[in-house]
DNA sequence: ATGGTGGACGATCCA
């Protein structure tokens, strides 16, 4: 089974090159983030013609998640229960014999800003749901942008990215947090090296020069950690013409 | 060089 997330950074651009690569690279599950569109604008059609059924909680402008899956999706959660957030950021669907929570967690913006504050609060309540939401299934995947990368051989240049947004101490020990719950980076199940990005900023020439930052991630919990059979990002849709600033990223389970 | 680009939307906000 394979699995995959991608920031598309505007579903309405993006529908092209979502129909190209779930074409080629063919996952059975496919988490969507910022697709910046209401539930009503959907393509919904386009993705059925592909074999998707898709579950979506969008918004107009900003943010929106969607999780689209060869097979049937129940047990839909869109709020994490007891934290009131009127951005719609998660996703959370029974798949086959998985659980899965697609995330798409707040930016931050700057660590000294209301926004970054927001950012972990926000963290917190979806460890606290996630903490609750393993005890009832066990198989979780949890992926998404996680707005984190995780330790320094994520990051291009960690000097300069040295307790800035999306690397600082702060978030990384939330991601610490939730990963202590039982949970596995599968890219690092596989990969020990750096150098393997997920996200290039638009400006600078950024992907031209790999300067990037592995920020999407896919979990997987104690229970499936061995059917992790392969993980990687595959970084051609972000040289296509148009790009998200994010590549796919993914993970077969047995 | 304290910038640069891109999406949504229609002036800025967000990333």
């Amino acid at each position: 089974m394979k699995i995959a997330t991608w920031n598309v950074n505007s579903l309405k651009v993006r529908l092209p090159h979502l129909l190209e690569w779930a074409g080629q690279a063919e996952p059975d599950l496919l988490a969507l983030q910022e697709i910046k569109q209401e539930n009503a604008a959907f393509p919904h059609a386009e993705l059925a013609a592909l074999g998707y059924q898709a579950v979506v909680s969008g918004q107009k402008t900003y943010n929106g998640v969607a999780l689209l899956a060869r097979a049937a999706q129940s047990a839909i959660v869109t709020e994490i229960p007891g934290y009131a957030d009127l951005q719609r950021r998660v996703l959370a669907a029974t798949v086959n014999d998985l659980r899965v929570i697609n995330l798409y967690v707040v930016n931050g913006q700057d660590p000294q800003s209301d926004k970054f504050r927001y950012k972990l609060e926000w963290l917190q309540a979806v460890t606290a749901w996630i903490a609750e939401e393993l005890r009832s299934h066990p198989r979780l995947v949890v992926l998404g942008d996680f707005n984190i990368a995780p330790e320094d051989r994520d990051v291009y240049d960690p000097e300069s990215w040295y307790e800035q947004v999306l690397c600082s101490s702060a978030e990384r020990a939330a991601l610490q947090r939730l990963l202590a719950l039982g949970l596995h980076d599968s890219f690092r199940l596989c990969h020990d090296d750096g150098g393997h990005y997920s996200w290039w900023d638009y400006r600078a020439a950024a992907f031209r020069r790999n300067q990037g930052l592995r920020i999407d991630l896919l979990l997987v919990s104690d229970a499936l950690r061995q059917r992790v059979v392969a993980a990687g990002i595959d970084t051609a849709p972000r040289s296509w013409e148009r790009p998200s600033d994010h590549a796919p990223a993914w993970v077969t389970l047995q």
